[in-house]
DNA sequence: CTGTTAGCGCTTTCAT
DNA sequence: ATGAAAGCGCTAACAG
């Protein structure tokens, strides 16, 4: 609000002796001025310190604002702002401007955003589904902007998506482990009713299988959701009898907590088990931690072409892009079996 | 873009059989509609699919949009990312919602995001400064939307800023170093063009004198933009003759690579000085760094708070707002002096 | 080269 | 309880 006087183009039309249209042409660079018009409007436009409206302009010109919206989980998590720092460079070429807004994983919120985002009326959306229900999108699939979902698929509609590879980046990472010489393997994940986390966790089954190897429950720990609780799992998992000999956290929170115990459980004197973490950390080379790494600025620079390319053309079937992993050895992964 | 046919609320109100008004008027959850009325409506609204369109209705009602605007230089810098949440989260009780946008350092870049929010009628602006010279937004400042400067000040205008006590930082961490017997202390930093590297090396200099302590030329190092460049500086600084036995590493991202030289170090047998980080960084705990910490994200609250003061009352006179720093010891600066 | 006349989609008065 | 008319700040057709 402020002082809200700000001139309109009218003023500034009134003022330079022009009409709203020539005043308007020179604001938009358009041709068909004469150059002392031009300099004259532009001169008084400065001095009465005027700023075009983009939202009238826009509603005028009967478009949408150039701004794609972006709903994440949580902004301050290194996965979501690399999501968006890919996505905001891959927009920069086509004039558009990133709009983010966190939903806290709280799926109310997401709906509320997501809805406000809507009526921004922006170019396309793009969200890192929380809630388990997005039919309430279903319209906008068909009539709406362009929308994306990345790091998991809306439940009840069929949108664009940009997932990672979880199947195949879990697969990396019992492999790597068995290739080492394990045979007993521990997950510790996050709570089941997060798509990513039960997909990991099918995936660890499913990979363990395949070696012939089958996973006692009391190796695989869900509820993980934060790093303190992370490190209490793995406490708990290693102090109990028969531990697994190796470990797979399923995310960069998780793997923090584990590493927080391990780092507890060496100083004091106890034996550490192998561990391979699913998501890269920063510092991750110092601490010799061997993770499934992928490029997470790539999801947001996928979703990016998504959205373009559905707003060039409409009618796209629904698609789905995978982001690849890779294992990167450091150290963790490495120490072969004590059996 | 897409089959761009949304149903505006003139189609609403004639699907319904009322007036536009009505439907505005039900739309908006005002008083004075019959129940029924009311039901129809919505029930309308909702099988066209309509969104009501939050820039016109902005535009009608002559305000600003309930956004806040964030020009930050780099995203995906866990930095300005918890800058970025802690305003979201302060943000939320007045129903503003957060748009960023990332200058990448560039200030020709700032000036055109800048001035696209304020095209935009942003209710408030919050800017990271890269740039030498915001004379631009003198104009705003008097009687634009609330301007926040966050990280340093922008030059030629006198607007309400947030920054962090450089200097009370920078002299926890020489105190800290000194009282455990270093008097040869190097300093590792960026850019002198860049504001927050110089005032951290004259708070060094100035907190170094205040212990009788002068430094050499040599010991200063700057031009660590990055943590590879960083690396390579502190390798040479090690490398050359008569080293300091402690360094202080004026930013996370040096930090980063200080730590990386010096593991190479350690691994090659050499010995290595003791260390204090300027900025706290994820995983520091296991890593045994021991940093000049502060909370991030009350930047950003302090920033939010700062905006919403101004909106509420144009009149205040430009405030500075600083955040505290505290030392957090973890080995890495506990290191004897081996003098 | 310049201006006039309509709107964009919505919210206000102010009536009824 | 409901509606008609005017207008927010701007652009788009058309004239001249």
């Amino acid at each position: 609000m402020a002082t809200d006087h700000r001139p309109t183009l009218a003023a500034v039309a009134r003022a330079a002796g022009v009409s709203l249209k020539t005043a308007s042409r020179v604001m938009n660079d358009e041709p068909h001025v004469a150059p002392r018009t031009r300099d004259r409007v532009r001169s008084v436009a400065r001095d009465l310190g005027f700023r075009r409206n983009a939202a009238a302009a826009d509603l005028a010109r009967g478009g949408s604002a150039p701004l794609v919206g972006f709903v994440t989980a949580d902004i301050a998590n290194h996965f979501y702002a690399s999501i968006a720092d890919g996505m905001e460079r891959a927009l920069r070429g086509s004039g558009h401007q990133l709009i983010t807004a966190s939903s806290d994983e709280d799926p109310a919120r997401e709906r509320r955003l997501t809805e406000a985002l809507l009526e921004r009326r922006v170019a396309a959306l793009v969200v890192a589904p929380t809630g388990d229900d997005h039919r309430y999108l279903a319209h906008e699939v068909r009539h709406g902007p362009p929308l994306v979902l990345v790091d998991r698929p809306a439940a009840g509609i069929d949108a664009d998506t940009v997932v990672i590879d979880n199947d195949g980046g879990v697969r990396q990472a019992v492999d790597h482990l068995v290739a080492h010489g394990h045979r007993q393997i521990g997950l510790v994940t996050d709570h089941g009713h997060l798509w990513t986390a039960r997909e990991r966790r099918l995936a660890f089954v499913r990979a363990m299988a395949e070696h012939d190897l089958l996973v006692p429950d009391r190796w695989i720990r869900d509820g993980a959701h934060d790093a303190a609780a992370a490190q209490r799992l793995v406490t708990e998992l290693l102090e109990a009898p028969a531990p697994p000999t190796a470990l797979l956290t399923s995310n960069n929170r998780i793997t923090a907590g584990a590493l927080r115990a391990l780092h507890a459980r060496r100083a004091a004197g106890g034996d550490v088990p192998a561990l391979v973490g699913f998501d890269d950390l920063e510092l991750a080379d110092l601490l010799g931690v061997t993770v499934v790494a992928y490029d997470m600025a790539e999801i947001g620079r996928q979703a990016a072409s998504l959205a373009l390319e559905r707003a060039a053309d409409p009618t796209l079937p629904p698609r789905l892009r995978t982001v690849a992993t890779r294992l990167v050895a450091r150290g963790s992964g490495e120490h072969r079996s004590r059996a």
